[in-house]
DNA sequence: GGACTTTATGTAAACCTTTACATACGGCAT
DNA sequence: ATGCCGTATGTAAAGGTTTACATAAAGTCC
């Protein structure tokens, strides 16, 4: 049936012959109308190829049947997977997904309020550890949100992601199951809780282990590439060179890398090097990083789940759901060279 | 103002004291409007927070301000920064981005095209070199669309991406200056207009050459890592080998890098690889790849001026826009080693 | 058989816009 | 003064749903 215009509700009525009210309970309360009837809907609705027109429901509900989800940049190597497992889930159960990234702006993360005023979206998955609205996240009446991947600091949030202490001390176990005992922790000084929660698990680690902690190899960086470099440079000029670097994320990890091959080491036999994320570069960098895991779909597919169920009955649910993160061992990490060993 | 449903039209009329249909004037085309009414009008748009329903106005229109992006894959390494370029572009001209992907299956594919009938969506933009309704592609009315990165072979849609056929042409001219005689394609045998145009460009390059083609070193496979492996088995059961590999994209030559590694060949000393895209991967891989950079941001924001142009006049546009590729040198070609050329 | 409940369906209003058409008014040419 | 035109505004319909309320039919109980 290639009409035109698409079939209605109206032109569903007609051919079933009863009312549109019907038509429409038949397709939404089904219970609620005889079975003969609801064999002549649906035969109808059948030749007629009908759809329902999502705006004038959305109107009459004042509520729409999308998510919209906002990342301060799309193309972090973090959010694609985790957007797979949002849309998937989203999806199942008739939603679509709006994408906005703000680049930490706060004027665009506004713009993307509007959103919900004219009820254009149901929902708000947030990517970023922080409500991306400027000063006027206080007044700014917030959708149904939930945060992904970082818990979100300022807004009181739900929030689903990845159990960041525990991972962080997969890591640091694993550094000192290979013998390190001067571990350096290269962080990240911006306020997201998840750093703050990886840092935690470093020093539960050092703790278990007896090892008191020696601030002299703790740095903070912002959790690039850069900041990575600039650590190992800013360590060198110091007195205390650790056997490993153990590093917030695999960015960092990877800037850390980057400056120890620059000074002639080789990793891991000279230095060990853990990340936290598992990018898809994680693989590909030389030596293949050893990090933790995100398990990003499936932190994707929880949010979204945990999103409709809160839009479904609007009681607050979970306040967070905390995803096992897995230990990857891949060739950045050994036994503490010897020449330091002697020291 | 935080009252507890949104601002309606008919608030914004009632305090500047004229009718709703003055107000939808003083918005739309203000040029209607008595300036001293415009005054009043702005200024209880002001006072109200009036937002534009979207719904109702979309509903009433007939259309929405919605764009519809579908990706086989979201997770493809090419396509987030395309999606910036999108999403960008979009929304500095007041539309909004939806995304869907497809995982190649037909039937996800047809379940967007409901976006459609219901005006949810007022345009497409698709990442696949192929309509992605199966059967039913020929049957479905199709909304105004654009392809980006690869040209949609099926649909007659326009298009925006990288001038396939001169990035290859890149390629293979920076191999033979570098003096290789001997230079495998490894293809990807899907049908793709973007991989056939590639393998235009290395005929052409090779033909300018005067070196006549040599199929025994042109094999086909099917974009990925494990196919550029195979490949590189298969031409070592061959009789001839070549002293360098031009791949169809980043994935294969990433694969042939790692066929050739297992082997205990050195890149670039024994073999010269280039790719194709310049995904993030490229440069970590080890050592860093020469490749052929597509200007992702730019495709994205150009494919989706051009979609607003359609739907705007709906006139059919220009059909094809290329952009150039540019040559992106890293560490894995040199010229041929020694070894090779005595034969 | 009457009174009442339950079940199935229909009628019409409401959601918020945009815009064709109608109206009112002032200016201008005759 | 008359007729005409242009400008500014208002009235009301239409777009496709959902659902409260009304109605009608059928079933239940004494």
């Amino acid at each position: 049936m290639s009409n035109s215009t698409p079939a209605t509700i109206e032109d569903v009525a007609r051919i079933a012959e009863v009312s549109i009210a019907t038509v429409s309970r038949a397709i939404h309360t089904p219970e609620k109308v005889a079975n003969s009837t609801r064999l002549k809907v649906n035969q109808a609705i059948a030749v007629t190829g009908y759809t329902t027109n999502a705006m004038a429901r959305s109107l009459r509900l004042g509520r729409s049947n999308m998510i919209l989800v906002v990342a301060p940049d799309i193309g972090d190597p973090n959010f694609s997977n985790i957007l797979v497992g949002l849309e998937n889930e989203a999806r199942a159960h008739g939603y679509g997904v709006l994408i906005g990234h703000t680049q930490n702006d706060a004027q665009r993360g506004l713009e993307y309020l509007k959103f919900f005023n004219s009820n254009q979206a149901a929902g708000l998955i947030l990517f970023t550890g922080i409500l991306p609205f400027g000063h006027q996240t206080m007044t700014a009446r917030l959708p149904p949100s939930v945060g992904v991947f970082e818990p979100v600091f300022n807004g009181g949030i739900p929030y689903v992601g990845v159990d960041d202490s525990e991972g962080a001390r997969k890591a640091v176990d694993l550094l000192l199951a290979e013998g390190h005992r001067k571990i350096a922790f290269i962080g990240d000084s911006r306020t997201r809780l998840a750093y703050v929660r990886r840092r935690m698990g470093y020093d539960a680690g050092l703790d278990a282990a007896g090892i008191p902690p020696d601030l002299r190899i703790v740095l903070e960086g912002d959790g690039t590439i850069e900041s990575g470099r600039h650590a190992v440079e800013q360590l060198f000029m110091r007195d205390t060179l650790p056997t490993a670097f153990m590093c917030v994320n695999d960015q960092t990890a990877i800037g850390v890398m980057v400056g120890l091959g620059a000074r002639g080491y080789d990793i891991p036999r000279d230095f060990s090097v853990t990340g936290f994320d598992d990018v898809p570069q994680a693989v590909f960098i030389s030596p293949s990083l050893t990090t933790i895991r995100q398990p990003r779909t499936a932190i994707g597919k929880q949010a979204m789940a945990l999103l409709l169920e809160l839009l479904s009955d609007g009681r607050p649910a979970e306040t967070e759901i905390l995803l096992r993160p897995d230990l990857v061992v891949r060739n950045s990490v050994s036994a503490p060279s010897r020449q330091w060993l002697k020291r």
